[in-house]
DNA sequence: CCCGTTCTAGCTGTCACCCT
DNA sequence: AGGGTGACAGCTAGAACGGG
């Protein structure tokens, strides 16, 4: 088994189609069926099931996607680490929670860019444990995400510090009417949700309801809408609350403290992109 | 008919081996 | 050391086949 095998393997388990991958690797379509079926002989196992409509992964498959997915990796990040020693340049795959993306990322990632400008940055956003898990699989090499995070593959800088507040539509101030209205957050596993619900418990209230959005757009125009309220960093919701569509209120010390880590796995190979990104972020501190 | 896989023949580059 | 040769891996093109 070559890694030139596990490329095309993982290409055709990525597009679920010996044709697709075939045409994202520049090959002809019958030479991926032909490394296909070969790999399948050398293991001794089918590694696809064979469909009219493509191609979908047998267990042992979706169990090998696994190891080559790291293996790949780690073969990338060796390349890199000879390539790039000390100059910073090549791919740097980022993510970060959508409420930091937009206030402290944005010129943080614009000075990073403009020091080292032959690296090849890209950002998605998500919540916390989405990206947790994309830094863990090895498809991004670091994140922005709410800490704290005990995870044993999970090394982290402490990257900003946040007030978390409660917002809701302007002219609203009594404490208790607000938290008997349901809370709009993002998905399951947004951080805030948490708090949330020890806060809600703290004060009393044992039944609450909990509406989720996808976007911190939405969120806001369903809080300012009276839909309900929700639970945002501070620096999130700056800009609407000049705008005077929404009002914050402080939260209790204790639910109000919000720390904004970067995560990679502590078995990376650091690129230079990786490492003058995190020298970058402790120097903020 | 369309879209996907499979099969086959043939081409090309690489490597080991042998000869001069 | 340098060149010729054969085996082999990897690839392409084209045709056949199959299911919705």
């Amino acid at each position: 088994m070559e890694s030139g095998d596990l490329r095309i393997f993982q290409a055709v388990a990525r597009e679920g189609s010996i044709t697709k991958a075939a045409q994202m690797l520049n090959y002809v379509q019958s030479n991926v069926t032909t490394r296909i079926q070969y790999l399948e002989a050398q293991l001794k196992t089918p590694l696809f099931r064979r469909s009219n409509r493509g191609m979908t992964l047998t267990p042992a498959g979706e169990n090998l996607l696994g190891y080559a997915d790291k293996i790949l990796t780690l073969m990338d990040e060796a390349v890199k680490s000879t390539q790039y020693s000390d100059h910073a340049a090549g791919p740097l795959r980022i993510g970060s929670i959508e409420t930091t993306a937009a206030i402290h990322l944005t010129p943080l990632l614009a000075e990073y860019q403009s020091r080292y400008p032959d690296v090849n940055l890209s950002l998605i956003t998500g919540v916390t444990h989405a990206l947790l898990q994309k830094v863990l699989d090895y498809e991004l090499d670091g994140a922005f995400v709410y800490g704290p995070i005990d995870y044993p593959d999970i090394e982290h800088v402490a990257a900003f510090e946040e007030e978390l507040v409660l917002i809701s539509e302007p002219g609203k101030s009594d404490m208790h009417e607000l938290l008997s209205k349901p809370m709009l957050f993002f998905d399951v596993g947004c951080t805030h949700r948490a708090k949330a619900e020890s806060l809600l418990r703290g004060t009393g209230l044992t039944t609450y309801q909990i509406m989720e959005f996808g976007t911190l757009a939405v969120i806001l125009d369903g809080v300012s809408a009276g839909l309900g309220v929700s639970m945002l960093p501070r620096s999130s919701i700056a800009k609407a609350e000049e705008k005077g569509i929404i009002a914050s209120h402080r939260l209790p010390e204790e639910y109000r403290d919000l720390q904004v880590w970067f995560v990679h796995r502590h078995d990376s190979i650091y690129s230079s992109a990786l490492t003058r990104l995190i020298q970058l972020v402790e120097a903020k501190q």
